[in-house]
DNA sequence: TATCGCGATGCGTTTTTTGCATCGTCTTAG
DNA sequence: CTAAGACGATGCAAAAAACGCATCGCGATA
């Protein structure tokens, strides 16, 4: 909309921390953009940026301004979204912040379905971690957000949770792929890939580990689920995921088992949005569809 | 703000239902009027107004986008007023619709207190009725409302409420004057003087005469306080407020009695704004400021 | 101390917006 | 049944706004 210039660039401005890399960024010289900026806050009576030697940074009113500014985008984008939905045919772009675990099969999957009914609709998808993606539903960057991790932040909506049990990755003719369900205890003497320490896996199975004194032998860290999945094998190794990042193992002739949730913890995977915020059509509606099919494949587990 | 003049054009012609006649009250010609409104259009994709032989009128889309732009301006109203507060001086513009019995003494009286106080922010005072002040609330061309009725929409958030009984107000020398209270009987036979139907006034006293089948000798019907109060020594008649319509009696040689809320109930007035909206800082401190001294004045009688 | 990168500003140029005149259409008054 | 009036749309020239270039002053850095 031509008519949001003006903030658009101040929101640039904002996360460049310099009007001149901004202007490159937006194809306009800084001279234009300067006076854009000059000219709002002249209107405004304050000045939001403090000028600093290397460029610019909000100052308090500044802060305030740019979270008007975007969620003026984020509500013009659901008015859209809505009117377009008056037509008949669903338009929008929805904004997804996930963690790698429901990106692997899940999203893609579930986005494809979509796509398939409404081809009017664009995604983005956001790989982070936890506190991140609270951060972008935050700043508008994203819509909705799905992360296996608890919830930090008192603004965020939780839209729906499903409990994960964690389970043991491992080539089929590992020596554990003969019990059904895995002790902690099991895992010593083991081999074990696991993700960063940041992740929402990781930090379960700490918990556990730690509880239960069990030493394991950790050979690699990755935050690449693709890359422990491929690695299992040439190692012999075990790898911890959640169901829902599970994907073929089959065909690579791997197995999984499920951690007894005695010794571990089940995760809750959250699927939220900004509290208090309106969705825009297409990702309420995304929404709604995600939710639908959790409780398709995980019955019982999924709670609203 | 400069970047909303298109935004502010649109409402214009919403609210005017012509774009020749929006033009003349934005002092431009019908021509770049109406040319913005294409270019919106344009961009949007859909055309907002129904063209029509006498002028335009919105249609659904253009009902939701119009119903976005207020929003927005309310919202950069807020935003504005929250920067100012941060230098210290309180800026903004308060607007209050508000039924007759307010507007007398009780507004007056705290406006001119807050104004003492913040004298940067100015005030927009709306007479209105009951369901009038709901609409505008909703159309956010008021901030707060007071009205002594029962509120009909379920999107009006109430911040409080006061009891009010009816008073008689009468000439000194009116017989009745004798009883510190009256009952509705006592009224018959002599001359009332009162607001007009659609006052919660009169319906709460309608709502008890036709209980009590009390025939009352109606002689005067107005919506103006100041009519009614000067008219009924004229005419020794009584006339009907609630407390907080009650302005200095004495110096007129008035006086007010309560009418037994046995037989009419008393009512309420109710103190209230757009449910889910966040009150620009000016607006929300002058509400507490309102809710104090109702409490001071009324005490038990205010709710929250 | 010299240099570099930053935001601010004066000035000529380009783009956008505006106003005027006018068209076609529909309703209404005679 | 026609003429008049009011409405929104549009071509074109004038006015206004935005833009880009060159340049300034300032502070950090090497």
């Amino acid at each position: 909309m031509r008519y949001m210039t003006s903030l658009r660039f101040i929101d640039a401005v904002a996360r460049e921390g310099s009007i001149r890399k901004a202007a490159d960024k937006l194809a306009i010289t800084s001279t234009a953009l300067n006076r854009r900026i000059l000219a709002i806050e002249d209107e405004l009576g304050q000045p939001l940026f403090e000028r600093l030697p290397g460029g610019v940074r909000l100052n308090t009113a500044g802060e305030l301004f740019v979270q008007h500014i975007r969620s003026q985008f984020a509500e013009l984008a659901r008015v859209q979204s809505q009117i377009a939905d008056l037509s008949g045919i669903r338009r929008g772009h929805v904004r997804i912040a996930s963690g790698a675990d429901a990106l692997r099969q899940f999203l893609p999957k579930e986005v494809s379905r979509y796509r398939t009914e409404h081809p009017a609709v664009t995604f983005d998808l956001q790989r982070c971690y936890g506190a991140d993606a609270e951060a972008r539903l935050d700043s508008l960057d994203a819509d909705i957000a799905m992360i296996f991790a608890p919830i930090r932040m008192a603004h965020v909506h939780v839209a729906a949770t499903v409990r994960q049990t964690l389970h043991c990755v491992m080539p089929d003719n590992h020596p554990l792929s003969q019990s059904e369900k895995l002790r902690l205890h099991d895992l010593a003497g083991y081999r074990l890939c696991l993700p960063k320490a940041d992740s929402g896996i990781r930090q379960l199975l700490d918990t556990g580990l730690l509880r239960r004194a069990t030493d394991v032998d950790v050979v690699l860290e990755s935050d690449s689920f693709e890359f422990m999945q491929n690695y299992l094998r040439l190692e012999n190794a075990l790898g911890v995921q959640i169901p829902i990042a599970l994907n073929d193992l089959a065909s690579q002739d791997l197995v999984a088992r499920p951690l007894d949730p005695a010794d571990v913890p089940a995760g809750t995977l959250h699927l939220c949005h900004l509290k208090g915020r309106v969705l825009p059509v297409a990702a309420a509606k995304f929404l709604d569809a995600i939710i639908t099919s959790l409780r398709a494949s995980y019955g019982g587990d999924v709670d609203q």
